[in-house]
Formats: structure tokens, C-alpha cells, sequence
DNA sequence: CTGAACCCTCCGGCCACGGGAGGGTCAACC
DNA sequence: GGTTGACCCTCCCGTGGCCGGAGGGTTCAG
């Protein structure tokens, strides 16, 4: 009984290419099950087919040829069944989001221009509870939710009223490489000791440019764009991280639409013109 | 009036990374306003925003540079819509598509492993009216609904009564490469003279391994293991092209869980063993 | 005048392969 | 037993859209 493949062989039963079997040989994700030692040829088992197919259906999904072994090499199904979950959970997100993307560019596209109001605002400062933290790469979105929410549960819990809407405060680096520091704070009248995360902190005050941003964050780019402009046009600098206060948000509302929010750069006047 | 960026500004107002920016420069997608001929130095104009953001939302959005190239420099608005609904449709495209891919994965995981039924049947020569084509990576499924369609109408025009369900015979080196010859038939008594593409044709006879597959063809790998297992372990090789036979298809239903295939591989004996 | 924060170019790396050169191997047929 | 053509091998380079870092010049505030 012939039970050995040869590649191509092999590449027909799978679907996948014969490049891509040599090149997850030589990355170790799927080793045939013997090579000539004389040639070099590899033979493929019949056995190995499902295995390979595996490989191609999470592939496909785009899962990293490096987690796709991970899934392989689970030790159990609980963590099989954890890391798969977590990439199509991933996926759901990914996709939600080219949505929001796809109609915020919709409306980007046909919605005329308008003419975007900014001031100048002097803000003093605020006493309030927060949560600092430093994100990474794509981390930005869930670890805002997640600290948002535990926010407002500790200060509902401690009994404290907020005396305002909440807020957060982004470091610039974020914006140019998704990476920095990130505080989100609720305005409270006295602060408490620390719970946690949680921390009492003190918004300093500021000199602010700011714009109202009405509708999903997704879109918030062209605030920057016009806040950018006028501190471009009034020869101003920017000294702080950037802030933004949510007058209707996450909390308030699921509806991205109706959101509203204030940016505000902190500035100061340049000797430069 | 001070209007000229420096790169980090211009990141900053953008959210595109400095050497995202210089990416741009180089492959001229996004000019700078000006470059210091003394030192290089970039500088960006504040009007230059809202294109630099209009990129982002295309890249966030994982259309190709050069697309988003020829969707800035369209020479008119007709132009310019046609190519960005175009990108939309491929997005919906593989958004459904990963949507089949996650949820027959999730079958896959879930549902216990059958035995797959294979049976050795010779098939007789079959008068046909069909469609041939040639076709690259990713073309397979437009092209081939296509041609059905197509064919189907042609054959009901020329008043003929098929005689029996539609099929398909696809080359091998579609399941190495994604490119390869296509040929969709529906097999009628007296053939007519060709009209357009449809040409007759008669389905040559064979030998053939046979299995059925139920539901989507996104699921059909499996039955080409199952056929794998069985050319192998009974030392059979394949010589011609993979033949379908659309049992219950898209032409019977827009159902994909209730389609039936029938998947044929043409088998010789070999004299090795 | 000094230091920090900018800016520049150039080179290499990333991921998951595909293309192609250049050469060895296998199986079937004459 | 030779030949032919299909197969297999390794090795190197290319792809897209950047990121990281080395090595070095520039600018500006204190």
C-alpha cells in the first residue's frame, strides 16, 4: 500500500501551493512526513491532510502563520478553543470596523464641506478621578472602553457625583505612532484615594484651541484637520497632549451618531512669524 | 502668515507617521508643498490636510497605493465614484466571503468528522453544450457564475432540454496555482452550433472516483481529501481534470447549505505498488 | 554655547509567499 | 537501455507598505 505523497501530489489534495508547503517546511508549521535524505524529496502522508487544511482555512482567514501553530500545538482544547475564538472575535471587529470606515468615508465623500468653528478658550483646572495607562499599536480602542467603564463604576460605587462630562487626555506620540500614554479622568468635585487603577488626578489648566466634533470618533480626523489649521494660521504651538471631552459619548449613548465631542489642543503663543 | 509644516507637524495633524509620510513622498503619492533644496527638510501646506486625510481613510481602508493614486488623480468625478465603488464592492466581496469562511470553519470545528462515502464509476461520453475559459487568481468564482448563467440561457433560448445537471471540469493547476482552463457544460441530447462562447462539446468518457459533497463549496476541501485518501491508498493515479456535477446548485436554489456536488476524479491504474 | 528635539538619507527587516534560474531525479515508452 | 518530459530540489530576488535603527546635519530655547 503506496501511502506516500509527493509534493505535488500533495498541493492538489490540499489546495495549497507547492511554495507554500516548502515554505511552511522550512518555517516548521507543517514537516512532511518524510524527506529523502538522499534527494531532499519530501513525502507527504495521507494523514497529514486534514492538518493541512486546517492550516488553509485559518490562512485564509488571515491568521498569522505564526498563531496558526500555535493552534496546531495547543496542549488542550480549552486553549485550542481560546486562541481560535479570540481570532474570530478579532475578525468581527476588524470587519465592524471596515464598516464604520466604509460609511464614515461615504459620508465624508458626499456630505459638502462645511466650514468648521474653532476658539480659544481658557480652561482652569479640574479635579477629577483617572486612569493612566500607556497603550500600544491597535490597543488604543478596547483599553479606552475597558478603563471608561471601570471608571465610572468605581466613581458611581464611591458615591461620588461627576461634575462633568468625562474626558480624556492623548499624548501626540499616539498620533503618530499609535503608541503613548493615555489618561481618561470623570470630573468629581472632591477626589478619593485610589481604588485600583483608579487614581485621584488633577487636570492642570490650559490655554485651548478647541473644535465640537459631532458623530463616531471614526471621523474625528477632520477636527484635527481644522484645529491643525487654525493653530497653523494664528502662529501657535502645541505644548500638551491632546484633550477631548465627551459631552455625549459612550456612556450616554450605543448611537455613534449622536456623539458629541470637544477637542482641544493646548497651545501657546510662538515668538515665531 | 506662517503656513508651511514641518513632517512632524504634518503627522500630527494627519495621524499618518513621519515615515508613512516620506513613504509618500517617495512613491509620489503625497508631495510636500516644499523641500528645502539646502537640506531636504519637507514642508507641508495646511491645504494639503484633507487629501493627506482622504489617503488615510482609503489605506485604513487597505486600498493599494497606486489605487489611491488614480482615485486622487481621476480627471473627473465619474471616474473618481467608479473606482472608489469599485474598491467598495471588493470589500462587501471578501467581507461576505470571510463571514462563509468563518462560519463553515465553525462547522468544521464542531461537527463530527464523518466517513466520507467514495465510489469507482465509469462515466460514458456525454453530448454537451459549454462554455471554456482560462482564468487567474481569484477570477474562478465571477467567471464561473458567469458562464452559467450565460450558458443556461443560451441553452434555454436554442430550446434545449438539458438532460441532466450541470457540471464543471477544472484543470489541476487551479488547485496549485489559482489559474488554470475552466469548462462549465450542461449536457444536452443533440448539441447546436456554437452561439457566442457556448460551444458544443462532448464531456469525454472516464473513469472516475467519485464522492458527493452537501453544502457550500467552500466546505468541498474535505471531499477532495476524502478522494485523495482513496486514489492513494489504492494506489490510482489522476490524469485529467477535476469534474463537478452540480446535483442541486445555484441554479436550483440560493441556498449554499442545500447544494449537492458530485466530485470526480478520473483515475488510471498504476502499475507501481 | 550647549543640549534636546527635530530633520535628513540609507540600509535592512517584516510577512507569506511567488518567479525564475540552474540543476538533479523519476517513470514511462521506444 | 536510452530518451523524453514531468517532476523535484535549492537558492536568490521581488512584492507592498511600511518600521527600526545607524549615522549625521539643523534648529531653537535657555
Amino acid at each position: 500500500m503506496r501511502t506516500a505523497l509527493t509534493i505535488g501530489d500533495f498541493s492538489r489534495m490540499t489546495h495549497l501551493s507547492v511554495k507554500t508547503l516548502r515554505h511552511y517546511h522550512q518555517v516548521g508549521l507543517l514537516e512532511p512526513a518524510e524527506v529523502d535524505p538522499h534527494n531532499g524529496y519530501r513525502y507527504y502522508a495521507v494523514d497529514q491532510v486534514p492538518t493541512a487544511q486546517i492550516i488553509r482555512r485559518f490562512r485564509d482567514l488571515d491568521m498569522p502563520v505564526e498563531q496558526v501553530r500555535a493552534v496546531l500545538t495547543a496542549p488542550d482544547l480549552t486553549t485550542r478553543n481560546a486562541l481560535i475564538t479570540e481570532h474570530l472575535n478579532r475578525l468581527e471587529n476588524q470587519l465592524a470596523q471596515t464598516r464604520n470606515a466604509v460609511s464614515s468615508l461615504r459620508n465624508l465623500l458626499e456630505a459638502p464641506r462645511t466650514e468648521i468653528a474653532v476658539e480659544h478658550r481658557s480652561v482652569p483646572a479640574t479635579p477629577a478621578m483617572a486612569i493612566a495607562g500607556s497603550v500600544g499599536p491597535g490597543e488604543l480602542g478596547p483599553w479606552w472602553s475597558a478603563a471608561l467603564t471601570e471608571l465610572r463604576h468605581v466613581v458611581d460605587g464611591a458615591d461620588l457625583r461627576s461634575t462633568g462630562p468625562s474626558g480624556g487626555l492623548y499624548a501626540n506620540e499616539l498620533f503618530e505612532n499609535e503608541a503613548g500614554d493615555v489618561l481618561v479622568y470623570l470630573p468629581v468635585a472632591r477626589p478619593v484615594a485610589a481604588r485600583g487603577r483608579v487614581r485621584p488626578y488633577t487636570v492642570p489648566a490650559a490655554e485651548l484651541v478647541i473644535t465640537r466634533h459631532e458623530g463616531s470618533h471614526a471621523d474625528s480626523d477632520i477636527a484635527y484637520g481644522a484645529l491643525g489649521t487654525y493653530v497653523t494660521e494664528h502662529a501657535l504651538g502645541v505644548n500638551g497632549p491632546v484633550r477631548e471631552s465627551y459631552l455625549v459619548g459612550m456612556l450616554d449613548t450605543p448611537e455613534e451618531g449622536s456623539w458629541q465631542t470637544e477637542i482641544g489642543w493646548p497651545v501657546f503663543q510662538t515668538t515665531a512669524g
